[in-house]
DNA sequence: CTGAAAGCGCTAACAT
DNA sequence: ATGTTAGCGCTTTCAG
């Protein structure tokens, strides 16, 4: 049979035969406790199952311990691309260790200021951003009122004024058009990500970079959405547009992935008369024929990265404006 | 300029010249307060912009307002499952309408008791619970202390005492099948869900049920994990197995796109020779060649019905133990 | 280093 | 129909 009211602070005291106080001070980690009481304490808690109540908390202490993720209201869409999926993964681990509460925030696209409403309605002590487009400008100014962190530089922002978490997405498509250059491919068309995203614009910068100081014209561009159809109907259009291609670099693996299907489908050998690299490095690098080259980013990183800055802002620590993931290459065998 | 303060109810009563219980009357709309009055409290709301404190109503209602979505730790692999990623939109659509706050919890594997301390500790109305596989025994005894809505039905669930969204996966396996038997199938190869959750074994026994009924042998069957990569191995093993097979009814679109994209690679024609059937009808059976046929499921609505369940069981009122969702064949390319 | 006391902002009987 | 009165469970000065 089960208490029907869970166990209290008081209850852990009298256990423990000290004050509600010290007991609020071992549960928040108190420096000024001694080893020994803390150890009584701790044992007190531990045999009861006490778990502080939230609620009269936050009330006390005017902090809600909570963190929004806030996320676009086509969550399929949003969960179906791998890096997402996985940064939340690092966001969570990352939250594990602390007493934050994740709390998902969908955003609603028709009625954004009802987004805006909640976040600002001091439930929340600070929320992570993800996947921000053009047109979620409402956004920007939350960073005012609340503790913000972005994943993923916002468009349509002005100053450097933010909390952001990011990858150097310029670099990474020249790390990924290098490789191909290097091996001696001279048409290398770009299949890029959604223009509405920073990620997007970037990588397709980057491809253009590195034609341009090699001398190439970078003319076979497509737009791609990031997903595999996407990825197979620009492959479809760059093919039609220009047979005499040799590779294609794609801002993600889903589309890389999309990309050699159609190249395979049309009998075009992957690498042999085109080579392929994607970027990510997630699960679609492996079940594509043949297994993608591709630049990998560390999504899991970023997620705890993302979950660390907003935590450390939080508390009132000094953080950076801007942190950079690294990339890496990592070489398979569709390039 | 903003106050450092916002406006409590107190304010909010002195403003209109009530007591705090009025106001909050108004606030929790009871029937029990004159037009007249409520008129006067919600403009004094309005003019101070007035916003209840979560926290202060949580401690004393003792209610939360927050349910929990409690997902596997791994939620790259869980989301990457797009059944998944929608239900959860689905989830949120109907929350939407609500006062509900979704709060999501990552269930930690390696100390699973944490995460159910976190749900019993009393910060949450009530939980949703995703993806139950065979291990995850521990939250069955929580339904015992707090409003529980399973997602699918639950491994190891002796009775009937619980409250649980799912579909009829052997049902929809046998739609799959016969579809593939009227079309003169008749070596019918299964690729399994994973053997430790419902949908998987639910499936492979209404796979296993058709062909018996059809006087046919079942015993090309391959386990994969529900995952692209896990159906192409499948499908592989398959093939070498039974190169005479001329169909395969795959668990979900993700390994059925996994085992067309094998057949396709050795040369086999989808249809032609061997026809393809998948479950779910998401963004993988349009990203494979040829699109695929397969068993729609309705995820959306799945996860509308989690939360619509979770939040009449919270309300008191009386829900259906078993809520089964509707599926249908789809029928395109692939068979 | 520890305890006592005073709330945090709201709801919920209980009166009136 | 409205006001009064107690708390909800915790944090946080302030003493000691």
């Amino acid at each position: 049979m089960t208490d029907s009211t869970p166990p209290t602070l008081e209850a852990v005291a009298a256990r423990a035969g000290v004050s509600r106080s010290t007991v609020s001070r071992v549960v928040n980690a108190s420096p000024k406790v001694t080893p020994e009481v803390v150890a009584i304490v701790t044992a007190a808690i531990a045999e009861l199952g006490y778990v502080p109540n939230r609620a009269a908390r936050m009330l006390a202490s005017r902090r809600t311990q909570a963190i929004a993720l806030v996320i676009p209201e086509n969550t399929a869409l949003f969960f179906s691309d791998p890096f997402f999926a996985t940064v939340i993964q690092g966001v969570a681990m990352r939250l594990g260790r602390t007493e934050y509460t994740l709390s998902l925030v969908i955003a609603s696209e028709d009625d954004p200021d009802k987004t805006r409403r909640y976040l600002q309605g001091g439930n929340l002590d600070g929320a992570l951003i993800l996947s921000h487009h053009r047109n979620d400008r409402s956004y920007l100014s939350l960073a005012g009122e609340l503790p913000v962190v972005f994943g993923g530089r916002p468009m349509s922002n002005e100053g450097d004024d933010l909390y952001v978490i990011d990858v150097d997405n310029v670099g990474a498509a020249q790390v990924g058009v290098r490789h191909l250059l290097s091996s001696g491919r001279r048409r290398i068309a770009h299949i890029a990500g959604r223009t509405d995203m920073a990620a997007g614009i970037d990588r397709q910068q980057g491809w253009r970079d590195t034609l341009a100081a090699a001398g190439l014209e970078a003319d076979l561009l497509e737009v791609g959405d990031f997903t595999v159809t996407g990825g197979m109907a620009a492959m479809e259009r760059l093919l039609d547009r220009a047979p005499d291609l040799d590779a294609v670099f794609a801002a993600s693996d889903q589309m890389a992935s999309g990309a050699t299907t159609v190249l395979r489908e049309r009998g075009i050998a992957v690498p042999g008369q085109v080579a392929v690299v994607g970027v990510d490095d997630n699960a679609y690098a492996l079940s594509s024929i043949p297994h993608l080259t591709t630049v990998a980013q560390p999504s899991v990183e970023f997620g705890a990265a993302m979950a660390e800055t907003l935590v450390r802002l939080i508390e009132g620590e000094d953080v950076a404006r801007l942190t950079l993931m690294p990339t890496r290459l990592v070489v398979r065998e569709s390039a």
